[in-house]
DNA sequence: GATGAATGAGTGTTCATTCAT
DNA sequence: TATGAATGAACACTCATTCAT
């Protein structure tokens, strides 16, 4: 019924599965049973229908993120939600996920880039996220000494990469999840 | 005037900044200053010379991990040296781990790729590795009771996201290595 | 204005002039005064384009022995009509006659060609053909006794030869046709 | 040991099988054992190449046609000879003979060729040869009344139709030799 | 809204041929 | 004699995109 969404639905599993260089407009269109021109109809271009795509994954994940209501009693309870948040969006919306991961880091060079400015969003945000509860953590006496930047930095990284390796999920990654929380408790939590 | 020497080293910088797609064959010819069948005298194919290149990448990497002596006294200097050693690669070889990094979970479909091949291998040394040091430390008394297969696929997993972030290297990422090496020590060391 | 229809035309007479091979699909675009890709838009590939103009060719050449009517009173009028047939083809399709006769023995190895079915199923019809009429005539009495499948295949072979040579046509052919009609009878019909 | 004769040899036997066109001069250096080069120091062209062997061809060709002696008692068994040695320089010389059947037709427009020149010295040893034994047996009351150019124009291309089959042996083709002869003689000999 | 038709600009690849050595 | 290296010219084919309808 509704084209643009079928369309937009159908780019999100190709972007998904075979990536952005790989899907072709004529692809999209036969998988949706339309044809090349109301693709075009739709969206300028094969760009601006990935950035359309970006957008809605984007707002999806940052509207994830703003709910998180990480004002909690201690400092790793937030480390821990935002650790679970995003274990959680992989199984929420796994295709979403997976373009917003793996397609954007491939050229930041363009700062005009929809991609690039996610990415930047997306990072600044987290940042702020972990810096504050890392502060928050070290300021009360809950956790060790960290220097904030670069843990926070090393923090971010990690989530992605334990990310990017629960979607490519080569061999059994069960739990991954409680495993990752408890490796941070143990790291950041001071024992008594 | 070793024109195949060029042509691999451009190669490996186009495939490594662009990717495999974007990369064309004459945007390497013409970069070395060559006609395209100069390339197609050397390499068969466009994917050969990648697979090449690839190989290239993961004989070295291989190399390295063989060559780490991972004897030490405690498990934990296996783990750190393990860490180190990653983030050495980039310093030392930054294209070739970019392409090793980037362009394997592509196509992780067909399992006779070199890509395939070379992401199992690595998953598979790296499993073996870091699992050893977990067994070893647990046994010893010097690790917490972690469960070993899920802690060492998120130390891969983790090493991974920190890797790529830094090659992408938005922001000062100064101390993350220092940072990443204390972060598992206080996570996996039973302090006394 | 109908530009399959001049793709294809102008197809059946590059190949029949100069060959599968000979023939690129630039040329058949230029001469259209089209472009490439539009070849390509109605045909998925110039081996489909030349198979879609075997179908044509084939299709031509078996409606036109179909239509035979050989319940004639006379063996002989049969294969006469036989021979008349394959001159009067020439003269009417020239071309298509020309791809059919020319293009399809170069590729009998692939048993799943187009050209080796056509191929098959013209030998298998002429066959059945001369066959019968060469039977009939025997146990008639009008012919004389002849291996019926040695003749067979070698009428055949000799209407082939004398239909290629009518297309090369380097010298005066006049008389041909009734000369080989006049031929086979002598050859055949025995005299009284 | 001798390069050269390698190399046509090999030509010869690719040329045969796969055409002038489907046939490169790396797959006949391949096949010969040499670089590409060396096919072009003996052979300024593949063209040329290819000349040399056409002459080589219709050198042992014409030295079978000239070699024959057609000064025998009856027409016929002039008429007989020339069918049964176009017979053996099949079996003798398959390749070449292939080489000169397939490739020839193919440009007839060039008249300074080399496939022309051979086809047109060919086709008019052959008229001779095939227009005076018809004479021959007019005249002397051996030969029903032909017209002699009609009808060896009609003997030329029906032997080169059975030829080509005979090469192309796509069923058995045992007896058409004998079947050939007959059929002619019952055609051409006055019966008593 | 939607499409049939068409295209400019590539893209990987091949091949006959050349030339310095 | 023979070759390693290189190339100009072409080739089949693809793709994002446009435009008249």
């Amino acid at each position: 019924m509704n084209k643009q969404k079928s369309i937009t639905e159908t780019a999100i599993r190709l972007f998904a599965s075979q990536g952005f260089e790989a899907t072709t407009s004529l692809q999209i269109a036969l998988e949706v049973g339309v044809t090349e021109p109301t693709v075009y109809y739709y969206y300028k271009n094969k760009a601006s229908l990935f950035s359309a795509i970006l957008e809605i994954a984007s707002d999806h994940y940052f509207a994830g993120i703003d709910a998180l209501k990480l004002s909690y009693n201690t400092a790793f309870d937030c480390i821990a939600e935002l650790i679970k948040f995003h274990f959680s969006i992989i199984a929420d919306k796994p295709e979403l996920t997976s373009i917003l991961l793996r397609s954007c880091p491939i050229r930041l060079e363009d700062p005009n880039d929809t991609c690039t400015k996610i990415y930047r969003e997306a990072r600044f945000k987290l940042k702020n996220l972990f810096s504050k509860a890392l502060e928050k953590g070290i300021n009360s006496g809950e956790f060790y000494e960290f220097d904030i930047d670069a843990t926070s930095n090393m923090l971010i990284a990690m989530l992605n990469g334990i990310m990017r390796q629960q979607m490519a999920a080569m061999d059994s990654l069960e739990g991954v999840e409680a495993t990752t929380i408890e490796f941070c408790r143990k790291a950041l939590v001071i024992k008594r």
